[in-house]
RNA sequence: GGCGGGUUGGCGGAGAGGUUACGCAGCGGAUUGCAAAUCCGUGAAGACCGGUUCGAUUCCGGUACCCGCCUCCA
């Protein structure tokens, strides 16, 4: 069996997995607060632990692996986005606000991480779903006496746990050194988080044994990890930036309550996204989504690619100089596996990156080998293990070199050649090469057009609503909803086509 | 202030205590109506200063610079 090794950040080493029950390897990745679209910063960790998931499956088989994914539904910042849409006229009652915002967003996400090439988890769980294990949990961390009621709220008491700390590799005194924590008169420690506070009428709220209220941020990830994990299973991924407070609390909470399991073997972060040099984050607003990246015309396999070629463990900027080398990449290899059957033995070089701690960059340099010694359909089946070249996710590829749309030029321009009239022949592949499209010319005298999807898009999205809907002939497109890559780079080929036919009357 | 991470050739980006990373770009050649593409070949690195070693870009220590967390964040 493949060894796979993983950098832990609790001890931070990197060792050989084992799983607790190899029949059942569980793994859990926190995921989106879900009150606007996901942004670039947050796809890395998905797809990077998707690599994860598709390497645990092919190690120990597909139906031996539990993947849990949750979502946060209820937040203050969830709670602050409804508010915002109050004030600009939305007058049903907040919940029924709160409720249409997350569900949209749920949406929104799942859209984006499929075409991101995402699996879907086993699980992917609401927090507001599991309202009756974090209160059973709270409660039982004040019977442990981990945790105290005060002023309608509950706070965990970090001095009750020595541990605390030990993820992050800080002690409770540094901490409170430089802290800018909210000190509340009720808390016992500046340190100390809740686990429960009360909620007003209006907002979100649950009976509880400490009043109407709604759970920290934290619990969730505890309770619902508990529930359908167990208290002891092997990895938790996520941001770096979440290693403290958010995973470190985890830690306290759920080792409180189970303190004979080990809660997660393995804790794996994946480091930030930049964008020139600067950590990619809401708060600084230099952020974009990975929706304004697939509007453009980026594939989500090209994102994919990109994401996946910097080790998770380092920062990593996106550029359009990286989108640019792994479309061409993508679209070289699009073309050498079509019609090839996958159904190889991955190449072990391959394999072997991937269980060296999920090194993505040493598999995507392996799969060039697969290429240069022209074993395409081992490249085929390698590239899948990390979620490339995968059926269905290659529209983009084929229409980037679609012959149908152009076909009427290109014809005219073979009988030109045919008549070494080159200078038809060269003005028909100018006026194609001012619209992104260029031509090269093979060998045996047919061509082979290539498209700058960035540019059709560029043309699509500056259309009104009317001509989007006519230029791709569906009548119930709507802004901002998925459209199909084949569709509109067909579309516009035959305007272009079109265009340069009249041109030559 | 506390804690953690990084610094590799023109650019991106890996592994390995001694042997070609890989990709893109470049350069030379083949091919070509032209352009492109393709194929073959090829130069180029390890922030700085010490230490360990027969040998370090790789291990250890220090310096400089950059970044992250400590406040919502993947």
């Amino acid at each position: 069996m493949t060894k796979i090794y993983l950098t832990n950040t609790k001890t931070r080493r990197k060792a050989e997995f084992t799983p607790l029950d190899p029949a059942n390897v569980r793994m859990y990745l926190c995921g989106p607060t879900v009150y606007d679209r996901a942004h670039l910063g947050n796809a890395r960790p998905v797809v990077v632990f998707d690599v994860l998931y598709r390497l645990l499956r092919h190690v120990y088989g597909p139906d031996h692996v539990t993947y849990v994914r949750n979502f946060t539904d209820v937040d203050d910042k969830i709670i602050a986005r409804a508010a915002e849409a109050a004030v600009a006229g939305d007058s049903r009652p907040m919940v029924e606000i709160i409720h249409t915002l997350t569900d949209e967003t749920i949406g929104w996400y799942h859209d984006d991480m499929d075409a991101l090439g995402a699996l879907k988890p086993t699980h992917e769980p609401r927090a507001t779903e599991y309202i009756g294990q974090m209160v059973a949990m709270i409660e039982a961390l004040i019977v442990r006496g981990h945790a105290y009621a005060a002023e309608g709220h509950v706070l965990f008491d970090v001095r009750s746990y020595p541990e605390y700390g030990a993820l992050s590799g800080r002690s409770v005194d540094d901490m409170i050194a430089g802290a800018r924590v909210e000190v509340a008169p009720y808390k016992r420690d500046p340190m100390d988080f809740v686990l429960w506070k009360p909620s007003d009428a209006g907002v979100p709220g649950w009976d509880s044994p400490w009043g109407r209220g709604r759970p920290g941020w934290h619990i969730e990830c505890s309770a619902m990890s508990d529930a359908l994990l167990g208290p002891s299973f092997d990895i938790h991924a996520g941001g770096i930036d979440l290693q403290f407070p958010h995973h470190e609390n985890e830690i306290a909470q759920s080792m409180c309550v189970h303190p004979e399991a080990g809660f997660a073997q393995v804790w794996m972060h994946n480091e930030m996204l930049q964008v020139e040099g600067k950590k990619m984050s809401k708060s600084l607003g230099n952020f974009f989504t990975v929706r304004d990246l697939l509007e453009k015309g980026v594939p989500g396999e090209v994102i994919r690619f990109v994401l996946l070629g910097t080790h998770y463990s380092k920062p990593m900027d996106w550029t359009e100089k990286k989108r640019e080398e792994a479309e061409a990449t993508l679209a070289k290899w699009r073309e050498l596996v079509s019609g090839v059957d996958a159904n190889q033995i991955p190449d072990p070089a391959v394999l072997e990156a991937l269980s060296d701690d999920l090194n993505t960059a040493g598999a995507i340099a392996a799969l060039h080998e697969c290429e240069n010694s022209g074993n395409v359909a081992v490249l085929k089946a390698s590239a899948r293990l990390v979620g490339l070249l995968e059926d269905g996710m290659g529209e983009w590829a084929v229409a980037r070199s679609a012959y149908y749309a152009l076909k009427s030029v290109l014809v005219a321009r073979a009988k030109a050649r045919a008549n070494k009239d080159f200078k038809t022949a060269d003005k028909i592949r100018n006026v194609l090469s001012e619209f992104g499209i260029s031509l090269e010319d093979m060998p045996d005298g047919r061509f082979k057009p290539k498209l700058d999807a960035i540019k059709v898009f560029e043309h699509f999205n500056a259309l009104p609503l009317q001509e989007k809907r006519a230029f791709i002939g569906d009548d119930s497109y709507m802004e901002g909803s998925k459209v199909s890559v084949f569709l509109v780079t067909n579309a516009y080929q035959q305007m272009v086509s079109k265009k340069i036919l009249e041109a030559l009357k």
